[in-house]
DNA sequence: CACCGTGATTGAAACGTGTCAATGACAATC
DNA sequence: GATTGTCATTGACACGTTTCAATCACGGTG
């Protein structure tokens, strides 16, 4: 790191002409050993790349992608950056981009439309090479425009995005309810309330329907087996003031698990129990779905269902490359199985 | 939205020169109309947004700050981006560059010097407006550099950041080992262990001389009135692995309450104890320090020292505007206090 | 009527890079 | 010795924008 002697800022910045002319060679050749170094001989390159090292040149990707019409730069557009689920995906999508050697923009649509729009016009406006987008929902107009002005993307958590449209990578949530479901009946459970938020959140919906059919494959009746209770929105706080629609289970007899469809609800649910003095899996067995970090930090661990998190943001990521230089590339639709993780919160059923 | 009859995603890019020519004024115009509307005739302006809209037209940002110089993107450089404390920093600092205009790019140094390196450099060739940097380790001198490049910045979380090197946002580490002390020695405890990570992390230094100096300052000797834990790291499993020498307490009488320095820890430490059939705050009060997310939603809730990460980002942010077209601008070192937040994780001590 | 001032618009010149046809050097082949 | 081919390097232009001096139109003033 050559340090300059001059204390304050250097103003003019340096570009590749100023290497140029100190290597005594053309601008057109300190482009080739930056980009096809192949093409240039050694000796050559080495000079060019030491004058790079003496005059600390870092280069401008504005001019470069500008030129070259493709930017180094993905997006990543997530519904909550706070969110635990999230942030674990943005680590598979940072690590796999990083080994292309590609920049994250991290953008955020905090579950906003007119956010989720103004986001996809930066990363228009910046050409960005390609995005990774989880879409707040089933509405792909956005996504649309964003194919039209020529730039990829690969939805993520959306399952029903057609192959026509673009790629998708999602998680079967069928198949994660409908193990969630055999887990808790092979305990002997036969009084199952699933905590839920609204059905129009296409996820949660569809666990519904794999727990359904869990319970019907196991010769019980939905109807009598399940019990449903509906929350606005799936955090915790939700979660803790569930507990008392889910213990008093309707005029029939009272439930002895319950799935939750999100962890978060399921953590508030464990606080509720233990505020009134109970507890899981003694009086209640407790599921839930995600398997965030902190579903292993309580007591008693969360039985839950395993997203593949972090894989799935570098599938993402990787599929993502399949469209760069390949015009011709065919979408695809990846769909991962979600595995049961077994903790402390569910135990056999004592009749 | 005007859709465009042809399929197949529209190759050739519409620019300002295609807007001018369609709105019938010169591309200077059109680029006046985007960046100061005041000195064009309503009349014009108004024709030329309709092109703008017809066309869907959106601004290349890189001819722009390759031209201008300046670019409209800032780095958020992080630690670990899966991290609560850090996502919600992240939060404030998006929510503040989204008011003032600007870009985020969310960069990961993962702890480790080299990325962290790369990270800047990759900043740097951006030519980004700014950046908000947690650095790894009290090393400046990739901060250094990056000033060099012309780039300002803001540290986070590093109070110790001389004013002629940089601004600087964190949180008073000292005041809040303080607190936390004063709460456990008015609660009656007269024993306590402080769970912590090693010293050569500066916060967690700080926050045990603010302990200290409570003990001090309530007439009690910080030789026998202290117990010092250390482990390796602090995350989770080392604050489980820690309650068997946390309760042992050396030769000396066991102590009644624990102060881990950090949050993740102290939750790993309330699973350990649930795990031998303890509970807080019955056998022992424990503290935490943070106050992330999840110390709500436990049971019992963690008693914490809240830092104000939020506003820490925000804070930073706006900071770090204040050096944008402002080359005299003087460094600032912005203090916050931090907060306890009692729950139900501390108690009375019952002699 | 000549002159000036004001406000709106224009045209051309950069910004730093990638690309590509053209040039040059030099060895191998006929 | 003339021709061809290969490999390394060069020079000039283009990408889309901003900027700024120059131009133009037009109403007011002397």
């Amino acid at each position: 790191m050559p340090d300059n002697p001059n204390p304050t800022a250097t103003r003019r910045s340096v570009g590749i002409t100023q290497v140029a002319s100190h290597a005594g060679v053309s601008p057109g050749t300190v482009s080739n050993v930056l980009n096809r170094p192949e093409r240039v001989a050694t000796e050559t390159r080495e000079r060019v790349e030491a004058a790079i090292r003496e005059l600390d040149y870092v280069r401008n990707s504005s001019g470069s992608s500008l030129r070259s019409g493709r930017s180094d730069c993905v997006g990543l557009l997530v519904l909550d950056v706070t969110n635990p689920y999230f942030t674990e995906v943005a680590r598979g999508v940072e690590d796999e981009a990083v080994d292309a050697g590609l920049a994250v923009l991290l953008l955020n649509s905090a579950e906003e439309h007119t956010r989720q729009e103004r986001n996809l016009r930066l990363l228009a406006g910046q050409r960005a090479a390609g995005a990774v987008v989880m879409p707040i929902d089933d509405d792909l107009s956005d996504l649309r425009w964003l194919s039209k002005q020529g730039i990829p993307w690969v939805a993520l958590d959306r399952g029903d995005v057609p192959t026509e449209e673009g790629c998708s990578v999602s998680v079967d949530n069928e198949a994660g309810g409908l193990a969630a479901g055999r887990h808790l009946i092979g305990l002997g459970h036969e009084r199952i309330a699933f905590l839920t938020g609204p059905f129009s959140i296409d996820q949660v919906h569809r666990r519904h329907l794999g727990l359904t059919q869990a319970v019907s494959e196991a010769g019980l009746d939905p109807d009598t087996a399940l019990d449903l209770v509906h929350v606005p929105q799936l955090n915790p706080e939700q979660g803790e003031k569930a507990v008392d629609a889910v213990l008093a289970g309707g005029p029939r007899q009272r439930c002895t698990a319950v799935f939750c469809a999100n962890d978060q609800l399921a953590l508030g649910f464990l606080k509720g129990l233990g505020r009134r003095g109970l507890r899981a899996p003694d009086d209640i067995s407790v599921m839930g779905y995600d398997d965030i970090d902190v579903a292993a930090l309580v007591h008693p661990g969360l039985t839950t269902v395993a997203q593949p998190k972090y894989k799935l943001g570098r599938t993402a990521m990787s599929l993502l490359q399949g469209h760069f230089d390949n015009p011709e590339h065919r979408h695809e639709r990846r769909l991962f199985t979600p595995e049961i993780v077994l903790r402390g919160s569910t135990a056999a059923h004592r009749p």
